[in-house]
RNA sequence: UGACCCAUGGUGUAACGGUAGCACUCCGGUUUUUGGUAUCGUCAGUCAAGGUUCGAAUCCUUGUGGGUCAACCA
């Protein structure tokens, strides 16, 4: 049997190792682990298709577990649209789980930390405890707190844990050394008091545990064999160490941490922080805006969940700082939809054509193929008539030989449809054109075999019959920002470089009929113009639709 | 004036000491009742300098460039 060698990873080569070094397959064990304090957004997408596509490959199991041991900023709300965004993205979690699961486990390693003077209750202010610390460059010094003897810390933390002092009054350190280079073992803050009321836990805590406390106990506590996590974390990687020693039991599996580069989309930013401010100071219509990188947005915007682990798949897994093209991304959804897409027809910018020698009452029912991508596709029925609107770009009074659509004494096919040629124009006072006047070859008739049907005419336009066109809504959207990198620049706040036309609203759009009967999320392609989906906001009295993405326009580039 | 991480076409990612490949983008040809799709093709890369080796993108050294670290955030 030959077999396709493909090229791995360097996280799947880290467990290729790790399996190759004694490692049972068995114990392989994966989680993704969201703060719930937003939503999930494209760069979330590269870490769930990572962790959950290591436990398809090694029928190992993956956990959802939410990281929530900061009640000033999680909400329930945010665990619903995560859970629902990783569903829809075809994933399956073995364990919905939260850090906040282990608060007593936790407590009680706290404990221990403290008996084996390892752990000290600090009172000194913030900014006391900042100062010490040092900087990158210059070591830390000692607090006068650090050699409190263990039943006094006993005592503090147990009146911190009960509530008895104020906020921000007393915090538990680990006693590592203030004078490591890696800042974050110069005694970090483990416990803090905080009166809040968590999404879970209600008010059973005044104390909850900071991050690196609870990330790697709980990587333990569930036995993840490999915790992945993005660069940033890196220097985490000492002290989620450090703290692993203090608690393990010597047979248990210890997890391993390794970092990968998040993934970054060009035009747009990724960050939960700075989405949320889009969100908060409503620069963008909520996090679903089809605007925004986040999972609901490019759901609503149209983007499927295969085009997206498409995209993460492509992109790869690396430990480099990168921009990935935004391209990318939209290639896999064109190549999808194009495949899937059903085509119709419909003018966004129309201008009223009338075929003068048409009967006057005449209607035809002509058909159309549904989608030539796909023969199993079939057909529909597409109504004509005398008058039809067409688009206003399609048609100019002169133009040169590269122009392949309308204009005076020439020739154009209307798709599915007649072969036409336009005579003359109706302009109103201002000089813009209010209807063009044509004549049509009557037996040029898509489809019906005659000869002249078969006539060769180089341009073939879309179009809809005025009487039976709906009319629509239609949204454009363009790129949310005007740089390639918005957040990069130093001295510059990236809401700077909004683009202030990345929504463009069309309300008075006309679609041909056989769209009476869509509804929200259908996709389609408009023929000539792009995939559009039917946004939530649409209705059966005023449809709308959402412009997924444009057909790729090799005219409008020759024209720059 | 520190520690750690990183460096392959425009972009993203392979090659694990032995032919620098793939995809996207860009550009061009062919086909086409979508200026779409398909198809064919072009352009284009190992940060630099030393070293090890028969052989280096890969290993070593130094430099350069980028990133991360001084939240009671995650």
């Amino acid at each position: 049997m030959a077999e396709e060698k493909k090229s791995l990873n360097f996280i799947e080569q880290i467990i290729k190792e790790d399996l190759k070094n004694g490692l049972d397959n068995t114990k392989l064990r994966f989680r993704f682990p969201p703060e719930p304090n937003g939503y999930l957004h494209i760069g979330h997408a590269a870490s769930i298709c990572l962790n959950f596509g290591l436990g398809q490959t090694y029928n190992a199991p993956v956990n959802l577990r939410f990281d929530d041991t900061n009640p000033t900023k999680e909400e329930q709300e945010y665990v619903d649209a995560i859970k629902k965004d990783i569903k829809w993205l075809g994933f399956e979690w073995d364990n919905e789980l939260y850090s906040s699961d282990y608060f007593q486990q936790l407590y009680e390693w706290a404990i221990l930390l403290i008996n084996n003077g390892k752990a000290y209750v600090d009172d000194q202010t913030s900014a006391q405890i900042a100062e010490q610390k040092g900087t990158p460059t210059q070591v830390g010094t000692d607090s006068p707190n650090r050699n409190r003897s263990v039943e006094e810390n006993l005592e503090l933390f147990e009146k911190m844990k009960n509530g008895d002092f104020k906020e921000g009054s007393h915090v538990l350190r680990a006693k590592i050394s203030m004078t490591a280079n890696n800042m974050l073992m110069r005694d970090p803050i483990i416990y803090r008091i905080l009166y809040k009321k968590h999404h879970r836990t209600g008010n059973d805590w005044n104390i909850y545990p900071m991050y690196d406390w609870t990330h790697g106990e709980s990587d333990y506590i569930e036995q993840i064999s490999h915790s992945f996590c993005t660069l940033e974390f890196n220097p985490h990687r000492e002290l989620y160490n450090w703290f692993l020693k203090q608690v393990y039991n010597g047979d248990n599996l210890k997890p391993k941490q390794r970092e990968f580069a998040r993934r970054n989309l060009s035009y747009t930013v990724m960050s939960k922080r700075k989405l949320l401010q889009l969100v908060e100071e409503e620069l963008v219509n909520g996090w679903d805006d089809p605007r925004m990188p986040t999972i609901s947005g490019l759901r609503r915007r149209g983007y499927t969940a295969k085009s997206i682990r498409d995209f993460s798949e492509t992109a790869g897994i690396a430990k480099r700082d990168n921009i990935t093209d935004i391209a990318l991304l939209e290639f896999h959804i064109k190549n999808e939809l194009n495949k899937t897409a059903p085509r119709v027809m419909a003018v966004l910018d129309p201008v009223k054509l009338v075929i003068t020698n048409y009967p006057e009452n005449k209607e035809e029912i002509l058909i159309a193929e549904n989608n030539p991508e796909d023969e199993n596709a079939g057909s529909r029925e597409v109504p004509f008539s005398r008058e039809i609107y067409i688009e206003r770009e399609d048609f100019r009074e002169q133009a040169n030989k590269k122009f392949f659509r309308l204009k005076l004494d020439k020739e154009v096919r209307l798709k599915n449809a007649y072969i036409i040629k336009a005579n003359s124009v109706v302009k109103d006072e201002s000089g813009e054109i209010t209807e063009i006047q044509c004549t049509y070859d009557e037996d040029s008739r898509s489809g019906s075999g005659s000869e002249a049907s078969k006539r060769k005419v180089k341009g073939t336009i879309h179009w809809v019959s005025i009487k039976h066109a709906i009319k629509a809504e239609v949204r454009l959207y363009d790129r949310l920002f005007t740089d390639e990198a918005p957040d990069s620049h130093k001295d510059k706040d990236f809401k700077e470089f909004i683009n202030p036309n990345s929504l463009k609203i069309i309300d008075n759009a006309f679609v041909e009929p056989s769209l009476k009967t869509a509804t929200v999320g259908n996709q389609f392609q408009f023929q000539r113009l792009g995939y559009f989906n039917i946004d939530n906001d649409s209705t059966k009295d005023n449809l709308v639709f959402n412009r997924t993405v444009p057909l790729r326009d090799s005219w409008a580039k020759q024209n720059k």
